[in-house]
DNA sequence: CTGAAAGCGCTTACAG
DNA sequence: CTGAAAGCGCTTACAG
């Protein structure tokens, strides 16, 4: 017995209270389901004029495939993923304004899954996540994205992903490079610019590859133009505000201190901000400070605070847009890259 | 002539490499799929033993039904909304942790939906979003959930929604309100306690309802101890760091400076930060500051900011939680409800 | 309490 | 370049 066909509407709209479906788009302009299947998927095998009428009709009623439909049949949904374990608020924020710009008007939401990279489970709950949704693509965000084992993982079940982190670290079209050894050694040329020698450098934690990035560029930097930094003078922290207090206690403390502080981010150059303003030591006349981020606290501090700014919105649209490219487009010669560069503002100075 | 059926696979397990469906569940445990989906559903028609048996079942092969097959039968997805167009990034993340808190193990996701809710086509935008994500339901963040129009188009499309904001301004049930009314009288009581009658006061937007309210509460309870704020003493700015720097300028710059300044927020604590910093104003000595948010940024100003804290966690859980339990739940009697409290930290004494 | 049939709105595989 | 049939993995409507 052949299915039931629902009786054919002699309207030329669909009814009106319900949005259209292919099978409204297909009736009312007189092709097969498949032919508008083919539109809908831009197949290049639909005559001009039949992909022009159809087309036109769509516009008309304001047909937009259902994503649920489209993604049952094709056993992969229209959603993109972003994990990230990264505490910074304006970071993350930045990242997904970015993301959000790649997938406007594309079809493709952004689902937002921030997570634990120290808690044991956390690879298989980013699994059941990507599985359970079928995504389509998967952002990672660092720390997170330098985790290999979470890249194996993805790789393993199929899923497209970007990682997005300072160096490359996967193949080319996998991997958005935000080069921050660059951002590190532009501050330290800076700093040399302006005639500090005595310089300090508060690292992030080197369990993050952005932390040796900017560490090492500062210092190779520095070599290069004949400085060598003495031990005592690298304080490594834990990209915490607190932990900036502590590490500047340690710098600050002594007699010796030096004319100029450069901190991995911003949130460790507040620390600074807080034992120098606390000491009575004056920025920038006694004490230079650079930070790492251009975060909105950067301009929020008073002096307001010479920084390396990062492009995290452009950051996020490329590693967002990578994922929704066809396959077959052109392919990524070279990793995409973003790159920092130094804003100055009032921290910084000569040294007296 | 009948639909054509698999050949029935004769093994005790889906084929491996292809995750358990509905139907593997069924033959596995010898029941009709209809009575598995009781089981997905939480129907109670179902006998305790076939449920428990099933249950076991879906456990062991790590069975999830498909998001997308539901929703396209249930013709609505399970994903939920968060739209929003503040730009306090905290206060965003803040919101999407409370709501993924919520979500967590519940088999929906959270799609993020940034809005300009001063662009003319952002309620055309949104209803787009809604429409063709199906979406389960929508929370409306602040300022964008107080714009009735948009709540309107909301429940004109028939789409659960939830508003938080600082007042109630729709029914119960979708009401999740921050009484930032409550928090500003505490920070006006705490500055009378502490021996201040010279207060000033920088308010938000008066566009936001949350400024009123801040400025409302902080007044009124003033008022209640006697003290009656000059107009000169109160100064509209706009939530930014640079409108504060303008207002604190106003209120600083004669002979004639209150002892005391309480901001709508943080942002704007930072500008009168600044002012004084510059014109060598000590704080708390010569000038208590009381901020609103509690936002990190309290805690890296120097000396840190005493700042009424919102549990904007809380606040987003609840307002997610609101929309994925059943219908047919225990109807809320009154609007769920957040309040503030102040942190006193190292801006504030007594005046000298 | 349980099940067989039809359908949600798309795409794939095949045929022409 | 175009189309009819079957299927993606679920639920609804109906029957028992």
């Amino acid at each position: 017995m052949p299915a039931r066909k629902k009786p054919e509407s002699p309207a030329p709209r669909p009814a009106s209270g319900r949005a259209a479906t292919i099978n409204d788009i297909a009736r009312l302009s007189g092709v097969s389901k498949k032919t508008v299947s083919r539109i809908i998927n831009h197949s290049p095998l639909v005559r001009k004029d039949t992909r022009e009428k159809v087309e036109a009709l769509m516009r008309e009623v304001g047909y937009v495939p259902d994503p649920m439909a489209r993604g049952l049949a094709f056993r992969r949904s229209f959603l993109i993923g972003m994990v990230y374990d990264n505490p910074t608020a304006q970071y993350i924020v930045n990242m997904q304004y970015g993301a959000l710009d790649a997938l406007r008007d594309s079809g493709f939401e952004l689902v937002v899954h921030p997570c634990d990279s120290r808690s044991p489970g956390y690879i298989d709950g980013v699994r059941r996540f990507v599985q359970q949704q079928k995504l389509h693509g998967v952002m990672l965000v660092p720390r997170a994205s330098e985790d290999q084992a979470l890249a194996d993982m993805l790789a393993e079940i199929g899923v497209r992903y970007t990682r997005i982190a300072s160096v490359s670290m996967d193949e080319p079209s996998r991997m958005v490079v935000t080069h921050d050894r660059n951002g590190a050694a532009e501050a330290a040329e800076y700093l040399l610019s302006l005639g500090h020698t005595d310089i300090a450098l508060i690292t992030g934690p080197s369990a993050y590859r952005s932390a040796i990035e900017r560490t090492d560029g500062f210092v190779e930097a520095l070599a290069q133009r004949g400085i060598e930094l003495p031990k005592a003078r690298i304080i490594e922290a834990g990209y915490t505000f607190e932990s900036g207090v502590v590490a500047a206690e340690k710098l600050l403390s002594g007699k010796n201190r030096p004319t100029a502080i450069f901190t991995g981010n911003d949130e460790m150059a507040a620390g600074v901000y807080k034992v120098a303003l606390r000491a009575g030591i004056s920025i920038p006349r006694q004490l230079s400070v650079v930070g790492f981020d251009d975060s909105p606290l950067a301009s929020r501090l008073w002096p307001s605070l010479t920084s390396v700014r990062r492009n995290t919105r452009d950051t996020g649209r490329i590693a967002a847009a990578m994922l929704i490219q066809p396959e077959g487009g052109a392919p990524a010669l070279a990793a995409a890259s973003i790159r920092p560069h130094l804003v100055i503002r009032d921290s910084s100075q000569p040294p007296e």
